[in-house]
DNA sequence: ACACGGTTTGCACGCGCGTGCAATATTCTG
DNA sequence: CAGAATATTGCACGCGCGTGCAAACCGTGT
C-alpha cells in the first residue's frame, strides 16, 4: 500500500510538477487512469499475456486518451531484442545503393524491425565508428554495405552476440554472415557477350577505389580475355565509381590511337558516363561502333538514352536474406555464406 | 556491503551462468574488473564528470579489455534525449530523395544524432504508423519528407514533447516546424524563362499524386501564363512523378496537333522521361524545337544526355536547418517556418 | 597538531518496462 | 454447495544507466 501511494504521488507530481516540461506518458500514468496495476498495462501491450477483456478495454481507453506509446527503449532493456537493425552505408546517393537501401528497409519493416542508417564518409573506411554506434544502440543486427570492417571490431560485435551481415564485402573476414555476388562469373559472361558481338578491342573501366568486388570484376574479365589471347586496356579513374569518373575515363580511352569496340564498366554509373562521352564527344554509335556492358542494373540503365546491357543485382533477394538472417534466433554454428549469380539483362548497348 | 556482494555475485553468474548466451557487457562488469564502483564507470563515459585520472585509466583499460560499449538505450531512459532522429520517407529510391537523405543523415551525424529511417509505401499515406514508431523509440525529433500526417497524430507527437519537422509539406498543419520551398516563385521564373526563349505553346507535366508542393508548381505556372494570355496544356500522368510517367505524358503531349515548344515538368524525373521521348521518339531537338525546365536539380540533370535547366533544392541548407531544429533545446513559442527560394540552374535545355 | 577547502568516491534511487510468483477472483465439476 | 481447476491480478525485482548527496580523501595553511 505504501508503495502504491508513493507511485501515485510521483505520477501526480509529473503532471502538475514544477518541471512543466512536456514529457512522454508512462505506463504508470495509464495504469492510474485506468484504475489498474501497471502490470496490467504491460500485459495489455504484450501479445499473448493473460489479461481479461474488461481490463484490456479500460487500459486501451486510458492509453488512447493519454496518448500512450510503449517505450521500445525500455522494452529493449528487458527483452533480448531491440528491433533495431543498423545499415552501414557510404554513398546513399548512388542509385544502386539507394535501390538496395529501399529494398532492405522495406523488407525489414515487414518483419517488425526498424532500420537505423549510419553514413560513413569513405568507403575504404574500416567503419569502426559506425560499428561502435551499432553496439551503443544494441542493434539486433548490423548490415554492412560499405567499408571494410577490421577484424578487431568484427570480433567485438560478434562477442557481444550481435548478428553481422556483410553485403558484397569480398574480403576474407571470419565470423559474420556474408551475402555476395559471383562477380567473376558475371565478368566472364560479359566477355563472352562481347566476343559473340564481334568485338575485338576490349577495355575495362574501373575506379581506383579498390573495393574487392569491383576488383574481382575487373580481374576476372581481364583474365578471361587474356586467356583467349585478347588485348584488354584497363583504365582506372578517380576515387569513386561515379558518372563523372566514367566521363574522364572514356575521354582517355577514346583519345588513344586504337579505340576499343567493347567496354566493360564495373558499374552502371561509369557506363553511363562512358557512353555519353562516346556518343556526344566522339560521335560514336552504340552499339554499332562500340558496345558497353555495365553492372548493377540501376534504374537509369533502362532509360531511353542508355538502354544499357548490364547485370542485375537482385536487391529483393538480397533483402530477403538480410531479413531472414536478422530475425533468426537459433544460434547457428556456421556463419551463412550466400552467393548469388547476377542475371544478365539484355538491352541495346551490345550488338547482337 | 551486502548490496556489493550480491551485485558481484550477479556479475559472476552472468559470465559462467547456465544461460551461456552471448550478451552485452555492462558497466557493472567493467567496474568489477577495474576494481571501482559502477558510478566511476558511468562518470568515465560522461563528459564533464568528476573522475581522477587514475581511475579513468583503469576503467578505460577494463572497458576495452571486456569490449564494453555504453548502452544508449538505457542512457536515453535517464537523459531527456535518445539521440535518435526519425526520417519518414516514401521513395528513398528516387534520386532527389536519396540526395536529401544523404545530406540530412550526414549532417545529423555531425551533431551527434543518428538517423532512423521509416519507409511508408504510399506518399498519400497519413504516416500514422510511421509516427507511432517514432514515438515508440522516443526519437528526439521526426523529419517528415513524405506523406501528409493527420492533425491527430501530429498532436500526439507534439503533446509528447517531440520535435516535428516537415519538409515540403505545404499542407496547412498547425504545430510542427516547416521547411518549404517557394514553389510558386520558381514556377513563375520558369514561365519567364520560356517567354524570353521565345516559346509560345506551353505545357506542364505533372502526376496525379496531388502533393501540395507539386500542385503549387503547376498552378502557379498556369496562373502566370494565363495572366499573360498564353495557352497552357496540362498533363497529369500516373500516380508517381517517375521517369516512366514522364515518358507516357510526353507521348500524349507530342501526339497532339499543336506540339508545345516549352514544357515545364514539376520534377526532374518527369523531365528526363519527357526529353527522351521528344528526342528519341519524335525526333525533336532540344532546345531548338522544344525547351524543357525541371525541378530538383537531381544529379542526372547534369548528365550529358540531358543538360536539364532546373531549380535546385538546396539540400545542404535544408539539412542545416533540420539539424538546428533537431538539436535546439530551448522551448520556443512559435514553430519555425523556413522558406527557401530555389535557385535556377541554367543548362542547355532552354534556348537563350 | 588541527582546521579547512577542494576533489574524488560510493551509495542509493529512479528512468519505463517485462515477467515470475503468489494471491485472489472466477468458473467448472460432481 | 464444497472443492478443484483455471483465469486474472498485483507485487516485487531487475534490465543498464545517470546523478544528487554525503562520506572519504587529499593537500595546504596555521
Amino acid at each position: 500500500m505504501a508503495v502504491k501511494k508513493t507511485s501515485t504521488k510521483r505520477a501526480a507530481l509529473r503532471r502538475t510538477g514544477p518541471a512543466r516540461h512536456k514529457s512522454f506518458v508512462s505506463a504508470e500514468q495509464v495504469a492510474e487512469r485506468a484504475g489498474v496495476s501497471r502490470s496490467a498495462v504491460s500485459r495489455t501491450f504484450t501479445p499473448g499475456a493473460s489479461v481479461s477483456e474488461d481490463t484490456r478495454r479500460r487500459v486501451m481507453r486510458a492509453a488512447t486518451e493519454l496518448g500512450y506509446h510503449v517505450n521500445h527503449l525500455a522494452r529493449g532493456l528487458m527483452r533480448r531484442s531491440t528491433g533495431i537493425v543498423c545499415l552501414i552505408v557510404a554513398d546513399v546517393e548512388s542509385p544502386q545503393t539507394a535501390r538496395m537501401v529501399r529494398a532492405i528497409t522495406t523488407r525489414l519493416q515487414s518483419v517488425g524491425k526498424v532500420a537505423m542508417m549510419i553514413n560513413i564518409s569513405d568507403p575504404r573506411d574500416d567503419a569502426a565508428d559506425a560499428l561502435r554506434q551499432t553496439l551503443n544502440y544494441r542493434a539486433d543486427a548490423t548490415v554492412v554495405m560499405s567499408g571494410t570492417p577490421s577484424q578487431a571490431i568484427v570480433r567485438s560485435c560478434l562477442d557481444n552476440g550481435q548478428r553481422l551481415i556483410l553485403i558484397s564485402r569480398d574480403d576474407k573476414i571470419a565470423g559474420p554472415h556474408n551475402i555476395r555476388l559471383d562477380n567473376a562469373a558475371a565478368a566472364r559472361l560479359a566477355f563472352a557477350a562481347f566476343i559473340r558481338a564481334g568485338c575485338r578491342r576490349l577495355a575495362v573501366i574501373n575506379s581506383n577505389l579498390g573495393t574487392p568486388s569491383l576488383t574481382a570484376r575487373e580481374y576476372a574479365f581481364v583474365a578471361q580475355a587474356r586467356a583467349a589471347k585478347f588485348e584488354v586496356t584497363v583504365i582506372r579513374e578517380g576515387g569513386m565509381t561515379s558518372y563523372e569518373n566514367g566521363l574522364i575515363a572514356a575521354r582517355r580511352l577514346f583519345s588513344a590511337e586504337q579505340r576499343p569496340d567493347g567496354v566493360f564498366c564495373v558499374n552502371d554509373l561509369l557506363a553511363c558516363g562512358a557512353m555519353d562521352v562516346a556518343r556526344k564527344e566522339f560521335g560514336l554509335r552504340v552499339p554499332e561502333d562500340v558496345s558497353f556492358i555495365g553492372f548493377d542494373n540501376m534504374r537509369q540503365a533502362d532509360w531511353l538514352s542508355y538502354g544499357l546491357t548490364t547485370f542485375d543485382q537482385p536487391v529483393e533477394e538480397i533483402a530477403d536474406n538480410v531479413a531472414a538472417l536478422a530475425t533468426e534466433n537459433g544460434t547457428r554454428r556456421q556463419p551463412a555464406r550466400v552467393e548469388i549469380l547476377p542475371k544478365m539483362v539484355w538491352r541495346s548497348s551490345v550488338r547482337i
